[in-house]
DNA sequence: GCAATCCTTACGCTTTCTTTACAGGCGGAA
DNA sequence: TTCCGCCTGTAAAGAAAGCGTAAGGATTGC
C-alpha cells in the first residue's frame, strides 16, 4: 500500500489483516517504488495523491520494470484523472470513499489474472533437468520424470532457492513441517531418490549438491 | 454488448465505432450466450437487468469454457452486486452512468490483459479424444460421447489447465464447491467413469492421470 | 413412476513413507 | 599411520496412505 492519508492506511490494515493479507505500508511515492521492488508484493494499492510525487508517475515507474497488478485508490473522481491512471499501467481504479467489500472483490480479480499470468515465468533449468514449478512437471532430457509428493516438494524448495544453500532444519521445516527439523535421515534418504532420477552419475552429483554440516543447495 | 437498453445500446455503438471497434449485439442473455460462443469477441459488455436471465448467470456461464474479458455495465449500484459480478468471473464492473471515456480506458485494460494471456483454446484433443467447451461437447473418434453434469465439469477443468497437475483440493472446490474439499473419494469414482468414457484401456489410462499423493492431470 | 445421476461403502491393489541397517569418506587424535 | 567418530549415501522391508473398481441405495428431474 502506497498511501499518506494515516486515516485510510488504518482502515485498510485493519480489513486487510481480517482477510490475512500481508500488508506492507508506504507513505510516499520513493518509499513505495523501494518496497514495489524489494518485498515483491502480489498486488500493489496506490493512492494517487502522494506528498513527494504523483501516483501516475509512480505507476508508470513499476510498469518499466514489473506487471504486478496495481489497484488505483484515489479522491479524485474525474474521468480524465481515471484515463490517465489505468493508460499509466493501473489495472483498476476506485474513487474514495469506497467499499471494502468492493476493494476486496477487486483484488481477487486482480490476483486472478495475476495467478494466470506469471504461471509461465516458473521455469528452471539445470543440466539437462527442467523444472517446470507452475505443471509440478520435471523433465530430464525431454522425458518426464516421476517424482513422489516429498521428492518434488523438496526439489520445488531447492529449486525457488536455486544457488542458496538450505539448512538441515529448513529443508526439513518446509517439507514435513514443523517438528521434524531433527529427522535429517530423511533428507539422505529423499536427495538420495532424487539424485537416482535426476542425476546423470548419482554418485557424483552435478547440481545436488550437499554442504557437509549445513545443508544441501541446487547449483544454478 | 450484451444489453437491452435501445438508448445505451446506440450510445455504445455510436462511440465504439468511432473508435473503430467492431461491434456485435444481443439484446438478451440466451443470444448473448450464443453469440459469445460464434462471434469470438475480444471483448463482451455485459448488462445485468436483462429481460430473460441474470447477467451475473450470464457472466458465470461464459467462463465455464472462455476467459474472455468481461466488463459489466449496470444501473445497480449496491456493492453486493458488484462483488457478485466479480466474483462470478466479470473483470471490472461500471455502474450507470458512466462517462465513455472511462469505459475505452477500462476496455484497454482488459484488452491489455487479454494479449498477455490469450492462450485461450476452447477445443484440446488428446488422443482419439475432442474436447469443445464452448459446445460443451466432448467427442470420442468423431462419435459424441455422453457425460453427466458432474463428469463434464470434472473434465472441462482439466482440460482448460491441460498438462498443470490439480490437487485434490482444488478440483473438488471448483465441481462440488466450497466444503466438499476432503471428499477425494468422489475424485476417484468420477474419474473412473470419465476413464470407462474416455480412455482405449481404462485401467491403464493414457491422458488422464493420476499424480499419486497430489491430484490429477489431463496429459496436453 | 421411471430413468438418470449422484452419493456411499467395501475391498483388493499399488504407491509412498518411514524406519532400520550398513558401508564409505573425511578429519582429528592417538 | 591407524583408529575413531561424525556425517553422508545406499538399500531394503514393513507400515501406512492412497487409488481403482464395483455395486447398491438415495436423490433428482421429467
Amino acid at each position: 500500500m502506497i498511501e499518506d492519508e494515516v486515516a485510510i492506511r488504518r482502515f485498510l490494515r485493519s480489513s486487510l489483516d481480517r482477510k490475512e493479507y500481508e500488508l506492507v505500508e508506504a507513505e510516499n511515492g520513493r518509499h513505495g517504488l523501494q518496497l514495489a521492488a524489494t518485498a515483491s508484493p502480489a498486488i500493489i494499492l496506490l493512492d494517487l495523491g502522494l506528498p513527494d510525487m504523483d501516483g501516475v508517475e509512480v505507476a508508470r515507474s513499476i510498469r518499466d520494470w514489473s506487471a504486478v497488478p496495481i489497484i488505483v485508490l484515489s479522491a479524485r473522481g474525474r474521468e480524465q484523472d481515471k484515463v490517465d491512471a489505468l493508460d499509466s499501467g493501473a489495472d483498476d481504479y476506485l474513487t474514495k470513499p469506497f467499499g471494502i467489500g468492493e476493494l476486496l472483490a477487486r483484488m481477487r480479480v486482480a490476483l486472478r489474472h495475476a495467478a494466470k499470468l506469471d504461471a509461465s515465468e516458473t521455469v528452471l533449468e539445470v543440466e539437462d533437468v527442467r523444472i517446470d514449478l507452475s505443471l509440478r512437471q520435471v523433465l530430464r532430457g525431454g522425458v518426464e520424470v516421476h517424482l513422489t509428493p516429498n521428492e518434488y516438494k523438496m526439489l520445488a524448495i531447492l529449486a525457488r532457492n536455486a544457488g542458496r544453500v538450505l539448512t538441515h532444519r529448513q529443508l526439513l521445516h518446509e517439507v514435513w513441517g514443523p517438528g521434524y527439523e531433527s529427522e535429517t535421515h530423511y533428507l539422505r534418504v529423499y536427495m538420495g531418490q532424487l539424485r537416482q532420477k535426476l542425476e546423470a552419475t548419482p554418485a557424483q552429483p552435478q547440481f545436488l549438491l550437499n554442504e557437509p554440516g549445513v545443508g544441501y543447495r541446487l547449483k544454478a
